[in-house]
DNA sequence: TTTAGCACTCGGCAAGCATGAGTGCTAACA
DNA sequence: TGTTAGCACTCATGCTTGCCGAGTGCTAAA
């Protein structure tokens, strides 16, 4: 249990190194401390805050850095209560939804700049994925005798586009006969049940309906990739090179690593969704905070991510999150993502709500 | 013009220089020489081609390096002709296009990364673009009483979908109506025609056909700017920290200043297209190399873009393009996007050509 | 328990120095 | 006239050295 004192020590030299990203030492800080207390009390409180792990030192004789531990009894039980956000903040995240047309994928995709502009970190964003949406719509556009395009939406309103080779000897109206069957059958069901439903119920609807049911089953072959397929992630990144202006990536050999890292998408998705089995994965817990080591992702040693969900209604579909240093303005960029998290769910909600 | 000695010591420091980054002393290049020229020898050559422009000194006393007008030199004449591709290079083309479901946009994504793979520089993609493509389908998918999808098909098989809030009062019959006549009038019509002709000749016919004229016209407006709107640039980036292993690159301004134009879509799309109004667009011409300052972009002085289009049938429909030092693997990097390019446009006229 | 004083530590920076690759110039050579 | 060898000179690079200053731990006094 730290003391009073401690605690305002330990906030004050997080506080100071987040501005300075210099190690802080006793003299500095007795100097501008509120509170008047020498410098020399001040070392001792030092050593004991890092005995106990709070604190490091990059070597003797230099000041004193929070440590992993420091950081996360900062986040825990030293953030400044209070203190909204800008209004500035809150302009931009009303940018995001001010105009007439809703489109998840855009949203997501300027969230991540959005975040990037606010926070001066990096922005990632997870697309919306809705596991459990049901089938809406399923229609075949003919491009030419060889090619179509097959559409899929959703009742969240993602839609899929395919394109596919149509069988050589397939008719017009069997494409067609077909997909209305699917539609028929299939409207409503919820997508991940879809293969089955589809190798048990209807192959055999199938087979009374079309005239040459090989290459209807052909085409129906390869429909069903893309319709089973969970849409594959998508990841979207704002202000990578944010990342090159802060000090403790000076070094070219970090910054690769980091970079990329941030290159592969399903790197960073892992990293998004987090072990949903992680105990810390509680339901209704919209908000994480991984400091450093916390991460598994190796590069994200010197990192901390800050991830929040966004949903429809209870439903999560998404995640929003803040890559920056360890050493990242924690207060601020809990509360922006909080409340851009809430936003989107908020927005998503009311318009795609069923 | 140069003799032939001084092109074969001009085509030698160029090659060696893009394969060690260092300039190349008069010793060197004697020592490796296959024709035995005295040191002295070269060192005067190299002083003439400085003179003509073709080499430069970093500083008294340092080896040569190929100025850009040598790399010019070196691209228009002196291009070893021979060589074709690996087996390696032909095998990662082939693989792009292995499967079934050959899907434009799926393609020019993976070719950014492929090509940053090939050539260990950064890759760069116009999403496929046809500017006279015509509408396909249209179609509207209610979502729930307030909102709905609306998916746009063009001839060349792209796919938008735009979601969009339904006026309140409108009848889902008029909706229906209202597509059913869109559709009847405007499939077939080149896309950049299609705001005209609404405006023309179409609303007097939703008039005569729908209930609610006002609210028709509502959701005419709100997706009017879905259609009409040029489909923006997609740029696909792949490899962009391959920029990082460069010794050119080795100072963290310089990194920051290209990745960051990197992460600006809209600037790379400028570069890729290039100005089309050049005297060198000529029409036929695929590919095209740009040698440092030749680039309008004042971000890419030090690099080399080298960029083909590809096409369906005689229709140039987007461009690829590797992003790289000066210091570049002309010819093999030349060889490869042609290859590229060419095997793009062939399957995609194959595919898509009506 | 707090404070002042003191010796000690260590990273960072600048100056000085040696090294070696490379040049231009001149004079001799084929 | 073109080619070569030799020589003095230049300059980036890397290493060593020494100094500075911020910061510490410890001890003794308040």
């Amino acid at each position: 249990m730290l003391t009073d004192r401690q605690m305002r020590i330990l906030r004050l030299i997080v506080d100071d190194y987040v501005r300075s990203a210099e190690p802080i030492g006793s003299r500095t800080l007795s100097k501008q401390m509120a509170l008047d207390i020498s410098a020399a009390t001040i070392r001792n409180e030092m050593a004991d805050l890092e005995e106990l792990g709070y604190l490091e030192q990059p070597h003797t004789s230099a000041g004193r850095v929070p440590s992993q531990q420091g950081y996360r009894y900062y986040v825990d039980n030293l953030l400044p209560e209070g203190a909204a956000l800008t209004t500035d903040d809150v302009k931009g995240i009303r940018s995001l939804f001010s105009e007439r047309i809703v489109e998840m994928e855009r949203v997501a995709r300027e969230a991540a700049v959005m975040i990037s502009d606010l926070t001066r970190y990096t922005g990632v964003v997870l697309g919306p994925q809705v596991y459990d949406t049901t089938l809406r719509k399923l229609e075949i556009v003919p491009l030419n005798e060889r090619s179509a395009v097959v559409l899929i939406v959703t009742s969240s309103g993602a839609v899929q586009n395919k394109t596919v080779t149509l069988p050589d000897g397939i008719s017009p109206t069997d494409v067609e006969r077909l997909f209305s069957i699917l539609n028929h059958r299939l409207v409503g069901t919820p997508m991940y049940r879809i293969r089955s439903r589809v190798l048990q119920e209807i192959t055999s609807e199938i087979a009374r309906h079309v005239e040459d049911y090989e290459e209807a089953m052909k085409l129906l072959d390869r429909i069903l990739p893309a319709l089973t397929n969970e849409h594959d992630a998508r990841v979207y990144l704002g202000g990578a090179t944010n990342m090159l202006e802060l000090p403790e990536f000076r070094d070219l050999q970090k910054v690769r690593a980091v970079l990329s890292w941030l290159e592969q998408p399903s790197h960073v998705a892992v990293a998004l969704r987090g072990d949903e089995r992680n105990p810390e994965h509680a339901p209704g817990v919209r908000l994480k905070v991984r400091i450093g080591g916390e991460n598994s992702a190796g590069m994200l040693q010197n990192c901390s991510l800050i991830t929040a969900t966004y949903a429809v209604g209870d439903l999560p579909i998404g995640v929003i999150g803040v890559i920056g240093p360890t050493r990242m303005e924690y207060a601020r960029v809990i509360r922006l993502m909080q409340a851009l998290s809430d936003s989107m769910t908020d927005v998503f909600s009311r318009f795609y709500q069923t």
